[in-house]
RNA sequence: UGGGGUGUGGUGUAAUUGGCAACACGACAGUUUCUGGUUCUGUUAUUAGGGGUUCGAUUCCCUUCACCCCAACCA
């Protein structure tokens, strides 16, 4: 997905190590890359950088980019996962037909495992963790090698098939790699390649009693896949000693795979862990893992992000070694930029006030008429056509938009001012009404009939255009409102605690909208503009329930930040 | 504390072998407009600090500092 415009394209450091291997003929310039979540939660954001890389860099060179589950723990993952992987990577524009698993290759890695034991490489340790970890020793100390370490390799061996017959209870024995006690690397100083598990396997079931750890099996799956660039985040770059020690172990034929690591992504007002995003589910603070508010990549899809924004955003962000935070502003802009060009317009009022036109006409049947207007669907794409919305003597308009004493600056109806209804009619207010509390209840206006369509012939103009639905014939709504769900750009910068940020006021319902009759032909996920509040998404399951996607820019909001 | 990684505007990313610091977002000012939207224009940086080499340094050298990652039987 290299830009196509004038814009530079983004820096890509992967795409320099691609380039590189190319040309020095690394890999007979193959390319082939894999997307390795754990199905232990869903994608968000996050992931959808580490997507694109993968499989762009791979489509950019010609070659293929394959999923594979990194199910190797089977305390935290479930089908239920994989499935929800698969359906938003489809969502993102990347169908997998056939996903590939780590614990389909559990035979071999076992194999590979005697092979290391054979060959003193590999020894069971029966200590407990704690002591293990002890002996680990810490940075810049030595490290204590285990008094197992030298066991003959046929009691390990021995040892290690009793513990993969189930003989043994978690925990009580492991096997290890015989690497380096000394190492300043610290992954290298004999790290755990299999551990006991009794757990249930959400594919292998109970088929297996001993798992391969992360390091074991990761860099040995890419091998056996054909992987040649393993593309990962920075925090594995300490892991690229050990992923390389393993490779370097086994008699494998072509050459093997490469991992380059990159910077992943982090936005502001945003959390990409997987422990808190779950946190915030069980705990009530969303609605669920696909809530609007959830920077998951189903939480956007229901907030009405369109997939290529995020692909776009990803593509241009860049990729690099580079820690940095991307403004959650930037994400929005693309996601502006799309709906702007492809979202139908349409008007909504979401707080709803009664205007009364005083001189509307009325029909031989004592009524108030009821007249048609032409609406523009987008002003941005002329295809779009045309709509018809009616108008009669009661209509509603935006709370927001009247004011009896106005600030500096207002330009919306105010008494004495002659604005303009959007594709209609100019009305000019004469008086309002109030409530015992001195709130705007109505407002009367007269309308000129000459400047039906929204025109003056004598060419006069208004200052401002104001959306409005007709009070006979609007249709009921439902619109949530959002806002950050962490206050703060860096959640728990201060605290060290993102929960301190939470917005606990990220969500505004409102119940008694009110919005054009054409409304209620949206279909579920479909987005459209309400004109000058901002692009809405039509709730998955409930009918007329929006969700506001994101704003339209708004200099007013600004000019009032400013002053308040 | 040992090792590894990274420092360019408010933010993110650029800048052949050293040669006018570019693009986008945001902000601000203006323009356009039947959306305070859109469009278009302008403004917004002595490249972490210090020193050195050079006619010339973001780029090469030395040095200081800051931030991130690593001592799970998680990935």
């Amino acid at each position: 997905m290299s830009a196509t415009d004038d814009r530079p394209v983004a820096a890509n450091s992967v795409r320099d190590v691609v380039l590189t291997d190319n040309e020095q003929g690394t890999f007979g310039g193959r390319v082939q890359t894999r997307f390795p979540p754990e199905p232990n939660g869903y994608l968000h954001i996050g992931h959808a950088k580490a997507i694109t890389v993968d499989f762009e860099i791979a489509k950019e060179f010609g070659g293929v980019c394959k999923l594979r589950f990194d199910d190797t723990n089977p305390d935290t993952e479930d089908t239920m996962y994989v499935d929800g992987i698969i359906n938003d990577l489809a969502w993102l524009g990347y169908p997998v037909d056939t996903p590939l698993f780590a614990s389909d290759y559990f035979e071999q890695l076992y194999e590979w495992a005697e092979l290391l034991i054979i060959e003193g490489k590999a020894y069971v340790d029966e200590q407990d963790g704690e002591t293990i970890s002890e002996q680990r020793g810490g940075y810049g100390n030595p490290g204590v090698e285990s008094p197992f370490r030298d066991r003959p390799p046929e009691e390990s061996l021995g040892l290690f098939r009793r513990m993969r017959a189930g003989e043994f209870a978690d925990g009580s024995y492991v096997l290890r790699a015989k690497v380096d006690m000394q190492s300043e690397n610290m992954q290298m100083r004999d790290p755990i390649m299999y551990r006991i598990r009794a757990a249930d396997h959400h594919r292998t079931g109970d088929a297996w009693k001993i798992y391969p750890t992360y390091d074991r099996a990761h860099g040995q799956s890419d091998a056996i896949e054909g992987v040649t660039h393993s593309l990962c985040t920075l925090e594995f770059d300490s892991h690229r000693e050990l992923y390389d020690w393993f490779l370097a172990q086994l008699p494998l034929t072509a050459p093997a795979p490469r991992q380059t690591e990159f910077a992943r992504l982090a936005l502001t007002h945003t959390i990409t862990s997987k422990r808190k995003l779950l946190k915030l589910v069980e705990d009530g603070h969303v609605d669920g893992w696909d809530d609007p508010r959830m920077p998951t990549l189903s939480g956007l899809r229901r907030r009405g992000y369109p997939p290529e924004s995020i692909r776009e955003f990803c593509d241009f962000i860049g990729v690099s070694r580079t820690n940095s935070r991307n403004e959650i502003e930037l994400l929005e802009s693309f996601v502006r930029t799309r709906l702007n060009k492809i979202a139908l317009r349409r008007m909504a009022v979401l707080r709803p006030l009664k205007v009364v036109i005083t001189n509307w006409p009325t029909g031989d049947d004592g009524e108030p008429i009821v007249e048609e207007m032409e609406l523009v669907n987008n002003p941005e794409n002329e295809a779009d056509g045309t709509r018809l919305a009616k108008i009669s003597r009661e209509l509603w308009i935006e709370h927001d938009d009247f004011r009896a004493d106005p600030p500096p600056k207002y330009y919306r109806l105010t008494p004495g001012r002659e604005v303009r209804l959007r594709g209609a009619f100019f009305v000019t207010c004469t008086d309002f009404e109030t409530n015992d509390a001195g709130e705007v209840t109505q407002v009367n206006v007269t309308y000129d009939p000459a400047t039906r369509g929204g025109t003056a012939p004598d060419g006069r103009k208004v200052k401002s255009t104001m959306h409005w639905v007709s009070a006979d014939h609007a249709v009921d709504a439902q619109v949530a409102l959002y806002e950050r769900l962490f206050s703060a750009e860096v959640p728990g910068d201060e605290t060290g605690d993102e929960f301190d940020d939470l917005n606990v006021e990220s969500r505004e319902l409102l119940l008694d909208c009110k919005v054009e009759a054409a409304l209620s032909d949206t279909s579920p996920g479909q987005v459209v503009q309400f004109e000058r509040l901002g692009y809405f998404a039509h709730d998955l399951d409930t009918p007329m329930l929006f969700h506001r996607t994101v704003g339209l820019r708004d200099e007013w909001a600004n000019i009032q930040k400013r002053k308040g």
